[in-house]
DNA sequence: CGTCATTTTGAGGTATTTCAACGAAGGTGG
DNA sequence: CCACCTTCGTTGAAATACCTCAAAATGACG
């Protein structure tokens, strides 16, 4: 993370904006690509941020103004509870969109986990744009119904009982989600633990007894606190199914 | 329920065909239901079926070929872990759109629990349909969403620990959902005790107990198993609350 | 190199899960 | 219309796993 940022802007320009998933069926892979002049009009009405860690982008229940793409970078997106606890509903990387509303305001708290870069797109402007193009907006649709997986996912791994299949469902979850390091045996966790803790809905206690088991079982190596090797992937990919 | 079920066809066929909420922010109220034009369109290629309860729509990783829309009744949606345990992801009644999948395929298995009255859409000619008619595309992105904050919400209401707590969120989910008896004080619960355990992901045991706390308590009365009866609002809605 | 936040480790408390058995409800056939 | 049967729901008691509170240790940062 510490290292060069290299060329980023470019990078990130060239880089897909949306990353999105087949809707429904057999709709042809690259139909998830923008294409060019789809990326063009996005961009036309987008701003384009660079923002440190820890800087909150909008509250819970303020007015949404805008929607956000992340183009590099984490960003958790959570709920306070009235309790105190607090409950991260998705871990955003690139190309995730984040910012949806209800009733003209926001569910969710963002808040920005490493430096990052965003594009922010007026829901006013978007909305005349995708109902103005039928295609980009099929692309949006798809991603949103990405999401809706990944929520429906989530909810089956904070419904499980034991801490560390829930840990190792979380890592691999990541694991696949960060399409760089798909081939390695590393995964980046550039959240807290506790940011971990929130979004498993377990105590910060548990999530860390739950890596020293992971670590006792050799199933991971977790070197330092923002990485984890994985060590077994079998006998972790078991334990994660282990529903 | 057992109340004459009136004119029924008519009355299927006048109301929205889908019900969504603003996708993001200020989208004007009656932006959510389709235009006369708009539900021709989709009845244009909707099959109508009336079916009986307890029958299997389509199976998890099955090839998804079609979109449902319920007209009347009530679906769940549920997955089967490896444990033998079942998550039902979602409960389906009016307007309410179901069948997504994930590289052609469903991602969960559908069952209808009373009897239903459905719309069926071709995959294919519906993404057609979608991608000519923007508006039309964009109610069902608005639906989605929908879908997508219902997700979120149920991943809050599983994370609770107290069983309890859990049944009261659950009550009010339905509740609000079921927009006919928003104003009564009467909740139908067409599910049974063990689809709403596999909801909450609770034991049976626990969905039993909690009932009878709700009931002790004097928040609840449960009429027969598919009633329930809200006798204080305030203190069950504090209780819902209290995550 | 010191300070502060984060993470780890330990011990006891509490809620749900499991296992087992009973009771109630609904549907079928005689 | 009743008896039977199967499914569903309720209740009790012990076991498990996480939560909470407390304190030490590690790591990040200026």
């Amino acid at each position: 993370m510490a290292k060069r940022r290299a060329p980023a802007s470019s990078s990130g320009e060239t880089a897909p904006l949306i990353r999105a998933i087949p809707f429904l069926g057999s709709t042809p892979a690259d139909a998830s690509r923008l294409t060019d002049r789809q990326r063009q009009d996005v961009l036309a009405i987008a701003t384009r941020l660079r923002l440190p860690p820890r800087l909150t982008l909008y509250h819970e229940a303020a007015p949404a103004s805008s929607l956000f793409v992340v183009g590099e970078g984490a960003v958790k997106a959570f709920r306070d509870l009235p309790s105190g606890k607090r409950r991260v509903a998705s871990f955003l990387f690139r190309g995730d969109v984040f910012g949806l509303a209800e009733n003209g305001r926001y569910l969710n708290t963002a808040q920005t986990i490493t430096h990052v870069s965003l594009y922010r797109l007026p829901i006013d402007k978007l909305t005349h744009l995708l109902k103005h193009d039928a295609e980009l907006q099929f692309k949006v649709l798809c991603k949103v119904t990405h999401e809706l997986r990944q929520a429906q996912r989530r909810a089956i791994v904070v419904s499980r009982r034991d801490a560390a299949g829930r840990l190792a469902m979380f890592l691999l979850m990541i694991k696949t989600h960060l399409i760089d390091d798909i081939h390695s045996d590393t995964i980046s966790l550039p959240m807290s633990r506790s940011d971990i803790a929130d979004y498993l809905a377990l105590s910060l206690e548990a999530v860390s007894r739950a890596t020293a088991e992971l670590e006792r079982r050799k199933l991971v190596k977790f070197e330092g606190r923002h990485l984890a090797r994985v060590l077994d992937a079998k006998r972790l990919g078991a334990l994660a199914a282990a529903v």
